[in-house]
RNA sequence: GACCCUUUCAUCUAGUGGCCAAGGAUAUUGCGUUUUCAUCGCAAAAACAAAGGUUCAAAUCCUUUAGGGGUCGCCA
């Protein structure tokens, strides 16, 4: 049985690089038909919001990865933490330290001047004497002095760091509060994690956390640290790098399923392989796949991604996810016409829905160089032939329409581009866009009429 | 500054001593398809950070150097 986890802390909307470092852990529960378990870290009395915890769900009901069994509260258990800090205090393995934060500023600048780490001194973890007055203590926890805390990472392999660079750290602030590398050792512990899957900022976490995996006896879990996701610089990614918000994606048009394919890519691969369905990636991720190095964050592939899943989505999904993009089609007899001829043309659901409204709305203006370029002075003749063609033609299917232009272009003597042309800016008001054919066999004879003659007044004016 | 991690085309990556004068994908450029744009197809260009070792043989193992990232809180 496979346990994982996410536990972000709520303090804003949900990130990329942590929808990512979920995705990888809801993947490998789900692959091995574990459970993946949400907890949130609100135990920062000041910075926590419900309106962020409620922005993180929102983001996971969005790309669709769920959560098992009830979210767990850091801040309903901390009953449980000081349980633990008083048995630790009992056991002798932590211990009140009296020092003032401005001793504590003091010896670090002391040490930093000396080139050395930082590290609490231990100055307090045999005292017996009597506390100073007025100081509200801490609790330390007791780190081992000598030799090494190892670890066997999966992503990374064998992590060992020496014990001397890990301190007695704090496990409970004066007042009591416990600390973050405490009580997620002991919630890790609890839920009941196998494996602990999260950011290689968190790499130097690892052997406190373990400091206390060991003061308490609980048994550890196999720990995976994922490297970083940087800009397309290679720094570290910030807002004026883009979107870093997941629903941000969402506003700009892109499918979930797209950003999900993104984000399995970075920093992880099958092969060769590119595209996957959620199926695939739950089927054949392996944390043992994932890189070491980190990783660039690079929007085209995302771009490519988005239109392979807009190209091959179903109408009715499609036409369905278009509403909230301004666009009702759901209902329109000919729905999957105007997605057929539109959906190749969109990176975005927002450009797909740009080009279906370039469609649907007849032109309010025409730009004045496509319009002069397009239409001569023979055009409103030509235009004028096809209009008579297209009313008397007979028209059942898209290739229909096509016939009639050709027989305009037989008929005059003319290329394909003097009708073509002017074609296009009367019906779109653009040199660009869908087929003819299909714009025209989804606007009906009347309204192509309708927009060519207005065309044609146009040129009159 | 100290400690830890990391380094293959512009970008994501394949690659665990011989299959690699390094493969795939995106982006770029060209050609073709297309009435236009896009899609699609084909092609081109593009990398083992550097220097030393080890070996018959190194992108793969070792050492050093350089670059990048992370951590050094009574934040999480």
């Amino acid at each position: 049985m496979i346990t994982t986890r996410f536990a972000p802390s709520p303090t804003g909307y949900l990130h990329i690089g942590g929808l990512r470092t979920s995705l990888f852990s809801w993947l490998w529960a789900r692959k091995n038909e574990g459970q993946f378990l949400l907890r949130i870290e609100d135990t920062d009395l000041a910075r926590n919001s419900e309106e962020a915890v409620a922005a993180i769900l929102k983001a996971f009901d969005w790309v669709g990865m769920s959560y098992d069994g009830e979210a767990l509260f850091q801040s309903k258990r901390f009953d449980v933490y000081a349980k633990y800090i008083e048995q630790l205090l009992q056991e002798g393995k932590a211990y009140k330290c009296y020092m003032t934060k401005d001793e504590l500023t003091a010896l670090r600048e002391e040490q930093m001047a000396k080139g050395e780490r930082t590290r609490y001194d231990g100055r307090y973890r045999d005292f017996t004497g009597t506390p100073p007055e007025g100081v509200e203590p801490v609790i330390r926890i007791k780190a081992p002095q000598e030799g090494m805390i190892s670890f066997n990472d999966g992503v990374k392999g064998e992590i060992n760091i020496a014990a001397t660079e890990v301190d007695d750290f704090v496990i409970a602030r004066a007042g009591g509060v416990p600390t973050y590398n405490f009580v997620v050792a002991i919630d890790d512990a609890q839920m009941g994690l196998t494996d602990v899957i999260r950011g290689d900022d968190h790499l130097y976490n690892t052997p406190k956390q373990l400091v206390v995996y060991e003061a308490l006896g609980f048994k550890v879990p196999n720990f995976y640290h994922v490297a970083m996701i940087n800009n397309e610089q290679g720094k570290k990614l910030s807002k004026r790098d883009g979107a870093t918000d997941v629903m941000e994606y969402k506003t700009l048009g892109y499918l979930p399923e797209a950003l999900l394919n993104f984000l399995v890519r970075l920093g992880w691969s099958h092969g060769d392989q590119e595209i996957f369905s959620v199926e695939e990636m739950i089927e054949l991720f392996d944390p043992k796949d994932i890189n070491k190095s980190s990783s660039n964050y690079n929007l085209d592939k995302l771009l490519w991604l988005n239109a392979h899943y807009i190209k091959n989505m179903e109408h009715d999904k499609l036409a369905e996810l278009l509403v909230e993009y301004g666009v009702d089609i759901r209902n329109h007899e000919k729905k999957d016409l105007i997605l057929s001829a539109t959906k190749e043309r969109g990176k975005t659901m927002v450009e797909l829905a740009d080009q279906i409204n370039l469609i649907l709305n007849a032109p309010t203006e025409y730009n004045a160089k496509n319009f002069k370029k397009a239409f001569k002075e023979d055009t409103p003749e030509i235009l004028n032939t096809f209009m008579n063609l297209l009313k008397e033609a007979e028209l059942n299917e898209v290739a229909d329409y096509h016939k009639v232009m050709e027989a305009v272009v037989e008929q005059k003597e003319i290329g394909f581009g003097k009708i073509g042309m002017p074609l296009r800016v009367s019906l779109l008001g653009s040199m660009t866009g869908s087929g003819l054919d299909e714009i025209m066999a989804i606007l009906g004879v009347d309204e192509t009429i309708k927009r060519v003659e207005k065309a044609i007044e146009f040129t009159n004016a």
